[in-house]
DNA sequence: GCGATAACTTGTCAATGTCTAGATACCTGG
DNA sequence: CCAGGTATCTAGACATTGACAAGTTATCGC
């Protein structure tokens, strides 16, 4: 894809006019992480270019490759990442409040918040969906999703898929601009909205608002 | 229904031994978009290739630029032709049936059984989403998924997008394996039994619970 | 110190998207 | 019937990309 307005050359040496930067970077990985992460934002991971991020960081065209071996070594790496962190989300959601609904909230409002790893987490064909950190971090984010339904007496898997689809539809019908735009832009307090029409009647009060 | 593109000789250039590919291809818009359904049940959106459906086709590399302009332009066409579908298959479904639940169902079914042009038409950064024919279309298939609510007295915006979200969020995990296998494989059969859970008390109620 | 090793660079190659120019078949008007 | 025009397709070229191989430089363990 040339799809480059400009060209920009490969990764010069030297910023203009600022100290020579050191051979080596310091945490290039992680800095090869954000600048994926912003340019998935920008323009989607199907765009997205290693030679671009290395340019970005200001590393030569191949350094990328040493850190994550090839580009669905990154995106794995940004899957794994997006799973644990969004157990954290629901765990925190889920203690907190006591609340199913707001554990679906939650869901929402990780979607709008970390945009690049969500992206990139439901599109298995684009990284290694049985990488052992993928798949030990998706596994922790599921059984936070079914957890809460599991604890209750008498629990339907199958409530549990209509709630998780419900936030997941959601969740990436906003990311889309797939909904009217009378709703406001507000993807929690619309999940909130949304999700009071499948959790009313299952759950527990919340404690906190 | 969408039935393969035949009645052409599918030679290669220097296919061997068989009468020589005619110059024109006869249908190769036809073609191209057949093959690039195709290639993209192998290996989603991202890894779409021209010159690979040129290959698949038989004709040289360049060829689809002539019919579609550039890759969005062809994942325009299919996105457009997906909403197009799409709204016919979920009017189908009201008239015959006259249920919201079976409309949900009859989308599900739709992203089953029409894998490629679902997971273009809601990857709005993979083409044009501004292209006259994608509007028109979505904007059809859309006022078919809020039109069976807006006619019921009291109808809530946000019941329709809970109902969009559910059947939504379904499909999507659905197609990239995020749900529990012991659940079956059968996705219309799923989505009649999960979105009883939102639309129970709105429709025909469901058996179970 | 000093060798081992990790981190990074440079060079290269096949493949891709897109552009330009040219070749070929169809088709309409006379 | 046939001549010119146009739609369709081919051929070539170029910049860009992902991946690989081999070399260079800094850091770390001992």
């Amino acid at each position: 894809m040339p799809a480059g307005p400009e060209a920009v050359p490969d990764a010069v040496p030297n910023d203009a006019g600022g100290a020579p930067r050191p051979y080596h970077h310091g945490d290039l990985r992680r800095a090869l992480m954000q600048a994926a992460l912003d340019a998935i934002v920008e323009g989607g991971p199907a765009n997205l270019s290693l030679r671009d991020l290395a340019r970005r960081a200001g590393v030569s065209h191949a350094a990328p490759a040493h850190h994550f071996g090839d580009k669905a070594g990154l995106l794995s790496a940004i899957a794994a990442e997006g799973f644990e962190r969004l157990a954290v989300t629901l765990d925190q959601a889920w203690r907190q409040t006591g609340s199913f609904l707001e554990v679906g909230v939650a869901y929402v409002r990780f979607a709008a918040s970390h945009r690049a790893h969500f992206e990139v987490m439901f599109r298995p064909e684009l990284y290694r969906p049985d990488d052992p950190a993928v798949a030990r971090a998706r596994a922790a984010a599921r059984s936070l999703l079914y957890g809460p339904l599991a604890d209750s007496s008498g629990a339907d898997p199958r409530a549990a898929v209509a709630a998780w689809s419900l936030v997941h539809g959601l969740a990436t019908l906003w990311l889309n601009r797939n909904l009217p735009p009378q709703l406001g832009d507000d993807p929690e307090q619309l999940a909130r909205e949304v999700a009071g029409y499948l959790f009313r009647d299952r759950d527990r009060p919340p404690r906190a608002r």
